[in-house]
DNA sequence: TTTT
DNA sequence: TTTT
């Protein structure tokens, strides 16, 4: 059992990625959660994971400042640094992202929250995300 | 929201410290969460923070291995390297831990799970933990 | 370990009560669940339970409609029919009801989120609210 | 959002069925889970519903007294009495069952865990129970 | 008995 | 490195 449900906003617009091989779309993003009985306005920050459709849909409808909530698993993630060192993080991958503010990228006007089909596929025209 | 339930096996003895001012308990140690649909056996590590009463109940009937239950939330932790680097860590901040092997610390028969008082008094008679 | 996270939408504004011996307050209201991958569009619904001064802020601060997510635990409640069957329900207690959209009961305007204080007292101004 | 997560002990052994259009499998059983800081020792009931595979390991490797964890989303459930009344059910739609305790059904030993292929299919040697 |  |  492994299990996170997290609210809280994008700190920057997601980012879009494929993998190399089999070109799966991966979106990440960091949300800043507010602790909730801190006297000094404080959050934390965690970076999320989003595979597949799901992840497309975050780059197509999310950005920076919009209210998620994000229900996953908690993972470790090994990367190494410049000089060589090994470094661990936590990250959150999600199941499933809810959006619980409407408004498209760009604050572009006219959106309509049953364009996004879960189940079909997400057109992606965000030609600036630089894949793997 | 931040909210993370996970069950793992502890991967060392628990550490109990106490707080420099108020002399609070802290219990610190790290569970090994299996990855449920990984062809490979893998696991996730993560480090897991249970203060009070809890943590005392924690560093006295927990050892390496045990299964529990942890039910929380994530917070992120700064701390410096010795070549004062700013490095991050997300820890499991845990409301309750759940035993669900029961066998005290070293093995020692003869224990009954309802020594344990949930709201009383905890005394704690390990001397080699060494506080902040 | 007994953990629910709910998200969605009042169904009505929530009623205040106070107990009869300790003058306790608790709100109640039901809040309907959309199910995400239900081809046809259908929710569930949900009783939430909130004692004390967070119930009062739901009392005072939402309204039939508001978005709301829920985290608590899942409680059996047992009641008799006027027929004097015993009937059993299922209901939410909530630790924690995280406000997600703003707005005074009754639309009144100028409400400042800024204005709960989780921690202080809750005055209640709502005379209509009939106790147990 | 809808996420629940409980930790209790089966009350029967569960019961195994199949749809009549598709003959898909469905277990269900009841959980007592203990509520934790009640004086009294008491626990609350809740009706599992475990589709496909899941369900047929939980009808092969569960019985009467086990252990598990649940993870899934509540669900309302409609059904009507013998004198034509409309009642309602709060169930827990399982994703997953984490098995605490291992132990064949009837007791009988030399069970191994790794025989459950969660991606395999698995057979049903249990005769005695009766579809929809 | 149900919400957007 | 952070959001309202």
């Amino acid at each position: 059992m492994n299990h996170v449900v997290l609210i809280g906003r994008l700190t920057r617009d997601p980012e879009l990625r494929f993998t190399a091989g089999s070109g799966r779309a991966v979106a990440t993003f960091t949300i800043a959660v507010d602790r909730p009985f801190a006297k000094e306005k404080t959050a934390d920050f965690f970076r999320v994971v989003v595979w597949g459709k799901s992840g497309e849909n975050c780059a197509n409808y999310l950005s920076k400042g919009r209210l998620v909530a994000v229900q996953g698993r908690l993972q470790n993630n090994t990367y190494e640094t410049q000089n060589g060192e090994k470094r661990y993080t936590t990250e959150v991958v999600a199941d499933r992202v809810e959006f619980l503010e409407w408004g498209n990228r760009n604050e572009q006007s006219g959106f309509n929250p049953s364009q996004i089909d879960p189940d079909g596929f997400q057109a992606i025209d965000d030609d600036d995300d630089i894949p793997f």
